[in-house]
DNA sequence: ATGGTTCGAGGGAGCGCTCCCTGACTTGGA
DNA sequence: TCCAAGTCAGGGAGCGCTCCCTCGAACCAT
């Protein structure tokens, strides 16, 4: 069960360890026939060099944290955003031959583990996502010297891409507005989250700017509590007739509290989502919602790790958001 | 930016790197006032081991891969079942004090890549995620001798855990039956799953046991394929009165598709899924459907697999089936 | 033919840590 | 008092790889 080293190959090739190191590393400065005996004795001895002794040697681990905020707390808390934004960035990910290591940062425990991790030299980069407002972590990372982004824009500000959430917000709204609505209520996401804050910021902008009153519950961001928020609206104005959600698991959660309190939609009461998540279009009646385009979001994320591997820009990346009409408004 | 080193604590310390060493791993045959010079000059330099040149001299890497099959394929191109396993896994790992380097595996180049990245000793453990019963990734990671475990059961058998698909299917058809219900169809999974066919199975077996006629479409597990198979089932069998679909979100596709064809649901056609996802109490109606303990089950195949790290059993772990009743049969 | 270049292979010093081994010192028993 | 046994700190040889440097060979121009 002895795994063959490099000087094993080096051995049975009947040439110098650095030539095999030149091979293994693709270096053009090898002559044909060195490089072929080489091969071949690697192909013999099934060798495939050991990723630690590489790592000390380059001080290089081209491995990425992929650190992503645990529930209850996080923007993906909710199991769409979760799995289109790890699934995609770990396919870019390893497409560029970047390793992905997973990180919840939930409790302050599991942060420290995280900047633990970091500075022991496991990682070349760091991708966040959406992490909270008042998170500690960017900024301790940050410290550590190695390039860092985060999906989503955080406080003590890193390089990162974030889609128009105030944008967003304000063509919902102003959407529900055109047809005709008078009493809008909102559903927030947790307020310590910057996303938050600014599908909220587009939501009262635009009533304010329109004179109309502001009705707000703050949810975060699962559909329990979207259902929770609603009945909290309803029992505060039971007029209203249309509601933002920041997001499309607590629209969802705020259908199924319509319906239980015989509010028929759209006739009765307005719906808009936020993310467009597949969920949107099986839900009865199918979801108006702001579509965030995650996948690319999570890839440009990616891509902005990768740019800064070489050098390149730190500048932060706008998503531009759009309004997709179905039923529910 | 020079990081300190072990010997860096050694010389600021006045100590050997022995002693250094045996502080930071804790051993008990430290003299307290070493002990305590050590730890000081640890937290004056910042002292953060290397983890890669600890890994080289200790043969060892606290890190586990966590391989997920990749859509369009596999169970997991469901989002529920992709966050809550990917999720719960990552929390037992990081508790357990190991790393989680979470691979894709799609492409029969992602396989290759994951063959060799297990090879290279980049991890000291592999935990699979309900690959499909024809991979050839548990086969020849099992080769390289490093403990292994499957989330749902292989082909070639490595050390797995499963919930009782079969126990499961055959309760969600007796209750149709129970209820009356003559013909009862089934939209299945991949069929190249394990899982799938143990469901199908399932269905199969109450249905002959009791004299009925089978009608069967096939899916993926995706929404989309239960609403197309959901379609498929009505055209080829327009009386029936029953489905059961191998999994939630076909199920919730199917409903569409029943929606849109004008059936009530239960009243015309009554609807039983698999898995219990979030999403089956928002379904209209809400779903009655077969309780599968995805974190539980993910948690149990951490567990495995951190048994076998101490040499304990590679015996398979069967998690049992329970149906919840909702609205929608 | 000779000196100057260029090119490519080999040698070997690390990278930072662990862990075995040695040896100084202490302790206890005879 | 002396020796055997037991503690515990230090020394140093690796772990497997990279990469700088040296050096020989080949090639060109003079």
């Amino acid at each position: 069960m002895n795994r063959p080293t490099l000087e094993a190959v080096a051995a049975r090739a009947g040439v110098s360890k650095s030539s095999v190191s030149r091979v293994i590393n693709g270096a053009t400065t090898v002559a044909p026939s060195i490089r072929e005996v080489v091969l071949r004795a690697v192909r013999e001895l099934g060798y495939v060099p050991h990723a630690a002794a590489r790592n000390l040697a380059t001080r290089r681990t081209n491995a990425v944290a992929l650190v992503v905020s645990d529930p209850p707390k996080g923007l993906v808390s909710d199991d769409p955003m979760f799995s289109a934004v790890v699934r995609q960035a770990s396919r870019k990910l390893e497409a560029a031959g970047k390793q992905v290591v997973l990180m919840l940062a939930g409790s302050e425990d599991s942060r420290a583990r995280v900047a633990r991790y970091v500075a022991a030299g496991h990682v070349d980069g760091v991708m966040l996502v959406s992490m909270h407002g008042a998170d500690s972590l960017p900024a301790s990372l940050a410290r550590k010297g190695i390039p860092i982004v985060s999906l989503g824009r955080t406080n003590p500000a890193v390089p990162y891409v974030d889609n128009d959430n105030l944008g967003g917000a304000d063509l919902a709204v102003r959407h529900l507005l055109r047809q005709g609505r008078r009493r809008v209520a909102t559903i927030t996401g947790p307020l310590d989250m910057i996303a938050s804050q600014e599908r909220l910021t587009g939501y009262t902008g635009v009533l304010r700017e329109t004179g109309h009153r502001s009705i707000v519950a703050i949810g975060d961001f699962t559909r329990v509590s979207g259902a929770d928020a609603m009945r909290q609206l309803l029992q505060d104005d039971p007029g209203l007739d249309a509601v933002f959600a920041a997001n499309d698991l607590m629209a969802v959660g705020a259908l199924r509290t319509l319906r239980e309190a015989g509010r028929r939609v759209p006739d009765d009461v307005a719906v808009v989502g936020f993310d467009d998540i597949e969920a949107a279009l099986y839900t009865t009646p199918p979801l108006t919602t702001v579509h965030s385009p995650m996948a690319d979001w999570a890839g440009a994320t990616v891509d902005l790790l990768l740019g800064l591997f070489e050098g390149g820009t730190d500048e932060p990346v706008l998503l531009p958001a759009e309004l997709v009409v179905r039923e529910s408004a």
